[in-house]
DNA sequence: TGTACATCAGTGAACGCGCGTTCACTGATGTAC
DNA sequence: TGTACATCAGTGAACGCGCGTTCACTGATGTAC
């Protein structure tokens, strides 16, 4: 086994890091429905049984790209975040949520299958629900860091009746210094940002934003004064 | 012609109906991927080579199908908002967003269909637009009308910088009362509703959210406080 | 009111296409002794 | 180190499927005179 010769192992990886490359060129050319096996195989100048070796089925390639677009996505805000850490709260939500929408602009299609409609009679397993709380992560803890910066104050809310519409207890993991009650205010600024940029790709700002780089940036600013993040 | 036999015309009308309920009723079995027009004309017992007197092509029907949507979705907070006008701004706004979140769970795929993922290679004709504006329309007239309503202010700031990044003109004709430093805010709100019903449908609030109705109702109300709506 | 002609809904066959998946196979690479 | 056998990547043909769209046609409904 010499070591120019690569061994079976590292081509089998190689090979199936092939299949997902050109499987994204594909989707991102023509969309998770016009994405195919035989295209991708064609495309590899294989025959399209070739790529059973790889993937036992359509779904399970599926499955590998959203898997790899949510770790993309994440790894981006991670990075972006680590950059800008030591930076005040509300600099750092910028830097991450940039990091989001500039991620979903250059990977429209990659986006659209994780934040999309969900493609119908595919069910995504556990593991895709694990890559994707790495987005939700990141956002959240910046806004735990801020808050264990602030002065405590006694919190007089029981959790008692926010129970009844959360589920606390997975909540809390992710933002371990925020009182239960600014958990509705957290939800809202996470689920903003995807708002945004859906609605920015889907089209439907069309008529109303001229310019969605300052609108987007004007945006989260006022996300942040709504969570009071400090500058 | 005799009142009990159908004229042709009429015939016609009807018969455009029925092939637009049956493919709502396979929208909503298989998404719009799975809709096809051999399966309407198969379900409606006809062969698929009668659906083109009907409709050109399948696009054509798929914009069909979009307008109705969106039309049919106009309707339903047009009839809520005309049901709550007299009550204050806040109880509108709750009536109107729920109206929307009702008819999108009640027709997930006619909503995927106009706020989801953009079917790739469709192009929505003007039309579309203007019907979609019904929905923002009916949205923006509670807000605009709760400005009406408040003391005035004297404005400082000019729009210049404003008209940077939004589309003014157009967005004036829909909140006449609403001054433009608070346009942001307004497209927060509109944004929001559809974030969050995107959200609850295509699955990310597994995990954290219980009870999605508790909390669309405490999300709606933060939004209300958010946009300052009398009570 | 009756007749001749035009319009139009629906038929049935066909074209040409692409898809996911299976299966028996060849030949190269790797492993055990 | 060499040989025998097992593993595995890729082939090529095939199965069975569904799709959108076209086209020449039949027969019923509507219209003009």
């Amino acid at each position: 086994m010499s070591p120019v010769k690569k061994t079976r192992a590292a081509a089998r990886v190689e090979q199936i890091e092939t299949i997902k490359d050109v499987s994204r060129r594909l989707l991102a050319e023509k969309g998770v429905t016009g994405l195919s096996l035989r295209e991708v195989a064609r495309e590899m100048g294989l025959v399209s049984s070739a790529l059973y070796r790889y993937f036992a089925t359509r779904d399970e390639l599926l499955t590998a790209l959203i898997l790899d677009a949510y770790n993309d996505l994440g790894s981006a805000v991670e990075r972006a975040d680590r950059r800008s850490v030591t930076l005040s709260s509300r600099r750092r939500w910028h830097a991450a949520t940039r990091a989001i929408r500039r991620w979903a602009k250059s990977h429209p299609h990659e986006y659209a299958l994780i934040y999309g409609t969900p493609v119908p009679n595919y069910v995504a397993p556990e593991l895709t629900i694990e890559a994707a709380t790495r987005v939700s992560g990141a956002l959240a803890r910046i806004l735990s860091d801020d808050w264990a910066r602030r002065p405590p104050t006694r919190t007089t809310a029981s959790t008692a009746n926010i129970r009844t519409f959360l589920i606390v207890d997975n909540i809390r993991e992710l933002l371990p210094d925020v009182p239960p009650d600014h958990y509705v205010k957290a939800l809202i600024a996470w689920t903003h940002v995807f708002g945004f940029i859906n609605f920015e790709l889907f089209g439907q700002y069309v008529g109303t934003v001229r310019n969605a780089d300052v609108m987007f940036d004007r945006v989260m600013d006022e996300i942040a004064d709504f969570l009071e993040l400090g500058d």
